[in-house]
DNA sequence: CATGCGTGGGA
DNA sequence: TTCCCAAGCAT
């Protein structure tokens, strides 16, 4: 049933570094690089990474800080952690585990990656189920609504036998490269689909609604917000944009305590339309915490899953740019 | 099961 | 400018 996807994939594959014969340690870095990463963005890293750290046993010896160095700027850094931890393993287990349940076991390794590196590193049939093979095969079978955990334990189960043999690696690969390059979210190139004449999503005139867009949580912006930073209990600095004196500008807090600051600012100023929301952003720098804290204004009709989404992506820079770390 | 975790590019 | 989100995982 597959067997035009694997005929496109053998044409049309892009020549990436880890597709050039690596083993299984090359096969687990590149997965765990490309965990919601781009595959332009990943090839670089990778190469780097690959040079200093050719084999598992040299990422297992080296230092965190220096793993660390060449992940900079890749994100996602508990991965790094990881994949040094799980490197650590396999060297202490003499070698990759061969199981599906072996590499699931391995430190930053979920259903995904245990499933991609099964079938791509060792050939041995597993489905990997990336946002792009969810996809694909979701328009292929048509399956509409929300796809619950028991319904992808359904579509492995389904998909399993149908993977040709000796080609398990392949067709993992030639799902997702389908899902990233014909088969895209938003206008899906049907006409050249290798698999459009079994696809049920496209007889049924589908594909532009499944999969089901995921419930997204809502975000609303507010406009008064406050940032705090703290080592433990202590208050060290505070920056309240609300305020109208201190508007804009980095102080110390009037109350040290670490707690009721915001309720108690709301006392001082009984007039002002605001009461106390929580913290909704924070981030960690060594012994130091970052938080942000927002206000439901009450002038605004916003219900309890109101949330702060101002730039909290950027939270981490704006850290060490106060910081000055 | 919902949420947080980083970054850069495109709509 | 703003928003979405891309080869997920751990908690």
């Amino acid at each position: 049933m597959f067997e035009q996807l694997l005929n496109w994939y053998t044409r049309e594959r892009r020549d990436l570094p880890w597709r050039r014969g690596v083993d299984a340690y090359g096969v687990l870095v590149s997965e765990i690089m490309l965990q919601q990463t781009r595959v332009e963005v990943v090839i670089p890293y990778y190469q780097r990474f690959m040079q200093r750290f050719p084999r598992v046993e040299q990422l297992a010896e080296a230092s965190l800080d220096e793993v660390y160095e060449y992940w900079a700027g890749l994100g996602y850094y508990r991965r790094a952690r990881n994949l040094q931890a799980a490197a650590q393993a396999v060297v202490a287990l003499g070698g990759f585990p061969t199981t599906l349940e072996g590499l699931r076991d391995l430190p930053g390794v979920g259903e995904y990656t245990a499933a991609a590196v099964f079938s791509i590193a060792f050939g041995k049939p597993a489905v990997a189920l990336d946002g792009n093979a969810i996809r694909v095969l979701s328009r292929f079978f048509a399956l509409t609504g929300t796809l619950t955990a028991p319904r992808r334990r359904d579509l492995i189960a389904r998909v399993l036998p149908l993977i040709p043999e000796q080609q398990a690696g392949d067709f993992t690969q030639a799902l997702m490269e389908l899902g990233a390059r014909l088969c895209v979210p938003r206008g899906a190139r049907c006409l050249v689909c290798p698999l459009a004449s079994g696809c049920q999503a496209l007889a049924g005139g589908l594909v532009d609604s499944v999969p089901a867009p995921a419930p997204r949580a809502r975000r609303e912006k507010v406009d008064l917000l406050a940032l705090r930073i703290r080592r433990g209990d202590q208050v060290l600095l505070e920056r309240r944009e609300d305020d109208p004196f201190l508007a804009g500008q980095w102080v110390t807090p009037w109350f040290a305590d670490g707690e009721g600051v915001l309720d108690r600012y709301v006392s001082e100023f009984p007039g002002t339309p605001v009461r106390v929301g929580q913290v909704s952003h924070g981030v960690t720098f060594r012994d130091l915490r970052i938080e942000v804290w927002d206000w439901e204004t009450s002038a605004l009709d916003c219900g309890p899953e109101r949330r702060w989404a101002g730039p909290g992506a950027r939270l981490p820079r704006l850290a060490s740019l106060v910081l000055g770390l």
